[in-house]
DNA sequence: GTTAATATGGACTCGCAAGTCCAGTCTGGA
DNA sequence: TCCAGACTGGACTTGCGAGTCCATATTAAC
């Protein structure tokens, strides 16, 4: 894949965009790759000219075009966590957002299917994490500089933290189909967060 | 299977916990009926004399086997959680758990590959979901007749939070291979448990 | 001890889905 | 205009793994 003429691009981004669609229908398990050609009106000499290990390789595509997408979907918030009213309004975003994606998470899905072999998509979501770690204990520290949350706090324990419990919710999400468990977790992480200032002389 | 004599039900088990044992080590990806055989010194008629719906059925029920253990396991601590000190040893022996078990969950490895279709998996996380989470609820509560903890906290919706905080601590360390996140979030959990009756007048 | 149900061995079928191959078409630059 | 390399169609091979079948052995109850 020395160099990609326009219509190849586009082919190709047709393909990884098919398959991460039809992933979040119905699963990786739930996914061959005639199924992808099909949807795509692709067929296979093009798939395996576009992604030469095949499968596993779409899969990892995949993988990173949805980790992409989680962060990008949080954008401006995420970006922005400069007030209490900002947190609030990230935390509702964030609901939001995998509401409407109901009970199938498509990076879920992918790794657990590539699994620890091909250490690529365990690579991609480490690096999802520290990213979105990164962002949240950035708002932290803005907090602190404006003396909303106690300076002794560890950003990054505490980003660590309400990240496990966005994590976990959706997790539980995808078996209950509910998203209390999510915003429970949000919530407490940030009440623990206001009432920080307050607990410290 | 009207009846099962000792060494038919010695079978059974044995089948049964040869797959958990083999999908701890590769996933249920990396798992096929020969490999379970193989590992068992069992026949395919026999797989399929005990689990008739094959595959889908062994899947599970080794679903429902790992999800007695996953409470089994925090026993005796989480069924007493009437001190600070009783806290902070199950959160120790959850962190260690989860620690042994390594980059693998079963459960959730189980899961996701029976996804959306067969109900019975997700009932069956759903169903671990509840219990464990009643479990903690209870110590919020007796925390709070102990008044210990803020009385106008919502011992269920707390619960929740924390229960969130580790189910997403033990999934990001499947990929990273730390629990920090995991101790970040209990110990976060906990933190607020005890400051809230602090912050309330 | 007889008999009916239960337990076991292992060869066989069969379909699916990943990956290969080659022949043919299009595209862009010299 | 021409040609090298990119792109496309689709038939074909191949291997694996789930599930079936039947013959045989073992158990338990009477």
């Amino acid at each position: 894949m020395r160099t990609l003429t326009r219509k190849g691009a586009a082919t190709r981004q047709r393909i990884l965009e098919g398959a991460a669609a039809h992933i979040r229908e119905h699963g990786v398990a739930g996914m061959t790759l005639d199924d992808v050609l099909a949807r795509t009106a692709t067929s296979k000499s093009q798939l395996f000219h576009y992604f030469p290990d095949g499968r596993e390789e779409l899969l990892l595509a995949v993988a990173r075009f949805e980790a992409d997408r989680v962060l990008e979907d949080q954008q401006p918030q995420l970006g922005d966590l400069t007030s209490w009213a900002a947190w609030q309004s990230w935390r509702d975003k964030v609901v939001d957002r995998y509401r409407r994606q109901g009970r199938l998470c498509p990076l879920n899905s992918v790794t657990s299917q590539l699994g620890s072999r091909t250490p690529g998509a365990q690579a991609v979501v480490t690096e999802l994490m520290h990213r979105w770690q990164a962002e949240i204990a950035a708002g932290v520290r803005h907090m602190q500089d404006a003396g909303e949350i106690d300076p002794d706090l560890d950003p990054e324990r505490a980003a660590a933290a309400l990240l496990a419990g966005i994590q976990g919710g959706v997790l539980i999400q995808m078996s209950t189909g509910e998203t209390s468990h999510l915003e429970a977790a949000l919530d407490m992480g940030i009440a623990h967060l206001r009432a920080s200032r307050l607990a410290s002389p």
